[in-house]
DNA sequence: CATGAATGAGTTTTCATTCAT
DNA sequence: TATGAATGAAAACTCATTCAT
């Protein structure tokens, strides 16, 4: 039992139980208790922690959101054209580590209670406005209205990303990719 | 003074109260006294015709997909030929009626909801399915794998909807409903 | 168990035990179940009528203060003479419906708490001005300094008030109303 | 790196710290954290050296009686004569040290928790003994019943110290103690 | 000596639900 | 039919206090 320099490793704990704690109840309506219970703790040292309830989900869809950022970045390195770059996006959209069932669900919940609650809809403004972004690099070169295009493709992503979360059994992870890449293939193609 | 045949009016204002408050939270944490309230009439009322608040939210949910699919089936009977049909059901899914921001809003909530709630996720697997069938029916004769066609532009249509709801100042509602229409006429133009 | 129009009985239900609570225990720090418990019902439904346990403690005040001036009217009624207003608002501060040892005590520490809550401040100040206008319009026609008079007596009040209420034991409420009435004959005899 | 004799510097750090933050905040709901964080160290060290928040604030209690003890004391070795003695008592209540707005505030709580607090009853008891054995010295060659007096001055004392602190800017705090000793100079006048 | 870590016990508040009339 | 009355259960949040280092 360590003493000094808890606090990371509490913070961490708990947004990851967030997490997944969502993500198994589907639902935004989780205790703090139920949370830190999770995480190895009392609800009390959680709010020691965060302050409030809503402090911790921010903290979560924040987490969320960096490691979807961390994945994309990665991704793009590897990207040689413009058409590359948009592959990166959409594969790393639906990759491994944000595509784990908790997360997935989770995302989900954060994006749609970004109509109540301000601070989510400021991190789910960065969200939108970095991924249209990435799609336009990607799309201008190719297409003669890349906005069209980031916009169709960026809520094609969406769709079947809220497709996967709640049929995940109806397609695989990889059919899902190919649904879109094939969509965004199709725009290149009659692009020009 | 007891009013005969009250209950069909009152579960109807109960419902659509539920459906208005819902879309102004931007959340299902509705309390039964508000929805009461807006339908102007106690709590214990709502429970003496729902039995329960779920009840009550799931009446909510098959409302709103009624509503959708008479207006589906109304577009189809427009419909001269399989392009149209897809076409009806792409308009009739951001029409007027479905698309006031109230029910739209309501409906991602539900949507989602079906994660936790297995009388919703029944009734969501029923407007899957029948969404999904009236565009396979649309794309069977125009391309040549109308299974892919259909759950792409099933989820494009969920997805635009997801952004309607979140950003409705971002794009027109026609906007949106050309967004998706061009898809499908990529779709239909490649599929041959 | 009658059913209409319990809402004045319960408050007033409410109000009274928060008095007696606060009196007994001596201090502010009573929960809302304390207080509902004595009342004779849930603490759900103290905050039904009340909205919040402050605005409990308001009406507590309110109470008090209602009573105290009704009875400084009362006793107002029979004043013959400037001399006899001065001692009807004095014996009236220490009269038994004011001086039971619960209200007593409630009254001292609601007084306190205008340091620190808003709303009980401004009863505070509306109870000031009342005992010193009362006050003054006694005192102008028989001292030369009306204002310090006022001032005088309504501190001195205040001052025994507390030491009853901190050492009942100490001085009979007589003797109280005597010692008060002596410094005002003092004021006045001098006064000319 | 003990250091040695930290003991009554951490105590009177917290006890001083104890007696602002009650001060500014106009009520004895203070938390430890709070104090021990003006005192500059954790809360864990002042329960270190107090064992319990309401040891913390017996102390805090102590102090202000001891330094107003010390106020008196150093005032009544200039009084000449009897009239000189009761006047020395009644500008140490308001002198400065005792009146700075939050020991005044903090006294007066301190004052109203002797209803609720064993430890705290105790010391006022002392407070009141000492005051009046001071007032009284000073009476007893000037008016017939010391007694009464004593008990008239001590009062106002209370009253006039009680509305200063919650109306600071209703009377200057020479005002106050011309106003008490004017209340003296009467009774000594008509003790004959 | 000093503190960050940790929690149990409690407090206000909310709400779906039941019931008597 | 309709509702005001009423509550149990639970949730977020607070805080004095303890403990290991």
């Amino acid at each position: 039992m360590p003493k000094l320099g808890m606090e990371p490793i509490r913070r961490d704990a708990l947004v990851k139980a967030a997490i997944v704690e969502i993500g198994e109840a589907g639902t935004l309506d989780v205790t703090v208790s139920q949370i830190a219970r999770r995480a190895g703790m009392s609800s009390a040292l959680a709010h020691h922690y965060f302050g409030s309830k809503e402090e911790m989900l921010v903290a979560a869809m924040r987490h969320i959101l960096t490691l979807f950022g961390a994945e994309v970045r990665g991704a793009l390195i590897m990207a040689r054209d413009p058409a590359g770059r948009i592959e990166a996006v959409v594969r790393a959209s639906f990759a491994s580590q944000n595509f784990r069932p908790a997360t997935a669900a989770s995302w989900l919940h954060f994006y749609l209670q970004a109509q109540s609650s301000d601070k989510t809809r400021r991190l789910l403004t960065v969200y939108h406005r970095r991924l249209r972004s990435n799609l336009m690099v990607g799309f201008r070169p190719l297409v003669s209205d890349p906005e069209a295009a980031s916009e169709t493709i960026g809520a094609l992503i969406d769709g079947v990303y809220l497709r996967q979360v709640l049929r995940p059994e109806a397609m695989s992870n990889a059919a899902a990719i190919e649904l879109v890449l094939a969509a965004v293939h199709r725009l290149i193609r009659e692009g020009s």
